[in-house]
DNA sequence: CAAGAACCTGGACAGATGTCCAGCTAGTTC
DNA sequence: GAACTAGCTGGACATCTGTCCAGGTTCTTG
């Protein structure tokens, strides 16, 4: 009889491989290799090999835990959503400050800004496939979640839906990067702050 | 002495080449397959084989008149500003009104919405090459000098032209199409207008 | 401890792609 | 009309890509 807990192998650092756990971490480590990639070169840079490079791992790896190119950038743009809404429930824990949002927004966008674009590509390439689109419809719902904290007119929902998306293109296809204060005025005009 | 037309080569309908107009115009088609194509499959799928087959012309031509495939990519995305440019020109003689805007906007959303997302999947193209840049930046211009028809107020020019840069991108992303009503909701709701 | 599942790996292979090229023909210029 | 330019063409070639596979190792389950 074991009264240990069950699933723990030699609990002491062996000499062992540590199998499930590493490839849960090496799934981890493809996704994030594919978003820097599509950062960097777009959808169209997405192959087995290229991200089995940027992760760090030998070319099957990839093609064990994706089998198709395919199901790798629908697990990147799912995984991409999920860390956004993480992302902007960590901004935002209730905060009804439109500065908040701007300062947090623009710091995001100056950090992040390759992983935006990414995050823009997959939208693009999961627009044209219809299995995709529900995750798309997620990601709104979201983003509307958000606004309806500062306003409950539906058509100021709409704008301000429609300002951040296009502030945050802006962003990705500007030059110089997008300030908390230009922000800020956008979002206080469309909200009629002002 | 010849006091005909100096480049009006046999005149008749003869069996001859007109290389130097057949060549300008498949230009012109090549360039119209390619952005066909990116809206099917994004920039991923143009190939030169791939446009010229969807031109209708030998693979050659596109490599001769575009030695290499970014040299396709760019000239696109030249064009679609273009035509861009155009399509605003024409549906905006010199209207001050947003419902007409609203109106031509949603129809041109929903005749060519494969375009609009070929036009946005260039744009990111554009984004990730420096060289591409000055493009872009003539493309918010375009924006801007629109909006400017519709408001002196600078940060109402900035939430019209996010506003409006979003609700195309929604309307890509989107499975329904956008309504002209929808539209003018939101475009009126940034100006102030109610 | 035996059986099976899950993970890992290097390699193989057909197919697609970018790019170049030599040779050709229709216009143009002198 | 001779020389030159510009458009046109099919094909060649190295390279890269997606996908599959057989064989191996570790972990879990009964």
């Amino acid at each position: 009889m074991r009264t240990d807990s069950p699933a723990a192998p030699p609990a002491g650092p062996g000499p062992a491989d540590g199998r499930v756990q590493r490839g849960r971490e090496r799934r981890r480590l493809l996704l994030a290799a594919t978003v820097r990639v599509v950062g960097r070169g777009g959808v169209a840079a997405v192959t087995h090999r290229a991200v089995a490079a940027e992760a760090g791992v030998p070319k099957s790896v990839a093609t064990y835990h994706f089998p198709a190119v395919a199901d790798l950038l629908a697990a990147a743009l799912d995984d991409s959503v999920d860390a956004y809404a993480a992302a902007l429930a960590r901004a935002l824990p209730e905060s009804y400050d439109t500065a908040e949002l701007s300062r947090q927004l623009a710091a995001y966008l100056d950090e992040h800004g390759a992983r935006c674009a990414a995050e823009f590509d997959l939208y693009l390439y999961a627009a044209r496939r219809p299995e995709l689109r529900p995750v798309l419809a997620r990601w709104h719902a979201l983003l509307a979640e958000i606004a309806g904290r500062f306003t409950a007119d539906p058509v100021a929902v709409a704008a301000f839906c429609a300002a951040l998306d296009g502030l945050m293109l802006q962003a990705v296809l500007r030059a110089e990067p997008l300030t908390a204060a230009e922000i800020q005025r956008v979002v206080d005009h469309v909200l009629h702050r002002r």
